[in-house]
DNA sequence: AACTCGGGGAC
DNA sequence: GTCCCAGAGTT
């Protein structure tokens, strides 16, 4: 499809269904306009209405808005959230006023210089309220660029990003841009939903990439999963002559807060210097027979721990073990009445099978 | 309980 | 440049 097309779909869709009873769609002011946007950035439509309101009769312009105090202001914010926008809303309006003289500025780079907007809010401004022809990148056009043209990705990646601004911007038509810029939003926000999008409505169906694939859904891509850190520990699994098995009670808070499992170690040395020092009796006369077991992986919300298991099998059942409501020779004939870590229920299957 | 949203700030 | 965060709503 060429350029005009796609932007003509859009504006044929907005003059039929698009929203044009929106409170700061009457009278576009670029102050009004620039208030809701910033409030949009963190709140949906129906949310932000009567906020949008009360703030308005308020602080009714900008200069209203540059000499209230910031208690005030935040005052209006209470309940929306990202406090920082509303001081940096405050912030800006007393920019405006006092560098230049109280007029909201017309440029792009002027607009994207104040606090709290960037190149999307930026573009939108001065688009919907000066029909300045720009390009907005929000959370809703992203995803309907993402589906048209399939782009893959997660969009907080750069490449991604400078690939979604490109189709942006060659989208834009040079007439009609204010309400280009709604129509894109408002298909964003009715149609090309996160969810159960609605093709069938949508004036760019027969073009959309995503949509004849038969996946939109899959687009854009969701943020990655962060890499969890990770962690090697070792733990000694302590076995006497009777084939009984030490656990220890692991300490109230933390993983497996309360729970028995192996002594765990940061690292090898830590657990051998354990072994001779809490368990094992004249290391030097008769050493414990030591066989390193497969490591177990296991995945916490914050971290993947990798447990190195140390099987040690020992002379003598007197070891130094002490502490007995903090130890215990567990026969793993019988069931254990306790609460086991999983590492440790784990590690028991494991020996049973070895054995 | 996880995911989302544009811009800012730390690095 | 890149990563992480804010916070309430939505799912």
């Amino acid at each position: 499809m060429t350029q005009p097309d796609f932007a003509h779909r859009v504006l044929a869709w907005y003059d039929r269904h698009g929203r044009t009873q929106l409170p700061w769609q009457q009278d576009p002011t670029p102050y009004r306009v620039w208030v809701s946007e910033i409030m949009l950035q963190q709140t949906q439509v129906a949310t932000v209405i009567p906020y949008y309101t009360r703030f308005m009769q308020r602080f009714p312009d900008i200069n209203a808005l540059a000499n209230a105090p910031q208690d005030a202001v935040l005052q209006h914010w209470q309940g929306l959230g990202y406090y920082s926008r509303a001081r940096n809303l405050h912030r800006a309006a007393q920019t405006i006023r006092d560098q230049h003289h109280g007029v909201f500025p017309q440029t792009l780079a002027a607009v994207e210089a104040l606090s709290g907007i960037g190149r999307s809010t930026a573009g939108a401004i001065l688009s919907l309220a000066c029909g300045q022809a720009h390009a907005i990148l929000d959370g809703n056009v992203k995803r309907v660029l993402a589906r048209y043209h399939a782009v893959a990705g997660y969009p907080g990646q750069s490449a991604v990003q400078r690939q979604l601004w490109q189709y942006a911007e060659q989208h834009v038509p040079p007439s009609r841009n204010a309400a280009y810029t709604q129509a894109m939003m408002d298909m964003g926000a009715t149609l090309c939903t996160r969810r159960k999008p609605a093709c069938l409505l949508c004036p760019l169906q027969a073009d959309c990439t995503a949509a004849k694939q038969g996946n939109p859904q899959d687009y854009p891509a969701p943020k990655p999963k962060k890499v969890l850190p990770e962690k090697q520990r070792f733990a000694l699994v302590l076995r006497n002559p009777h084939g009984e098995i030490g656990l220890e009670k692991r300490p109230p808070s933390g993983i497996w807060g309360g729970l028995w499992s192996f002594p765990e170690y940061a690292d090898e040395q830590a657990a051998l210097h354990a072994l001779h020092t809490d368990f094992a009796d004249s290391p030097a006369k008769q050493p414990p027979m030591l066989k390193h077991l497969a490591p177990l992986s296991h995945t916490f919300s914050h971290y993947r721990l990798h447990l190195q298991p140390i099987l040690v099998d020992l002379h003598m059942s007197d070891t130094r073990i002490m502490a007995a409501d903090r130890w215990l020779w567990y026969n793993t004939t019988q069931a254990f009445s306790g609460g086991l870590s999983s590492a440790a229920q784990r590690l028991l299957k494991n020996l049973k099978e070895i054995t």
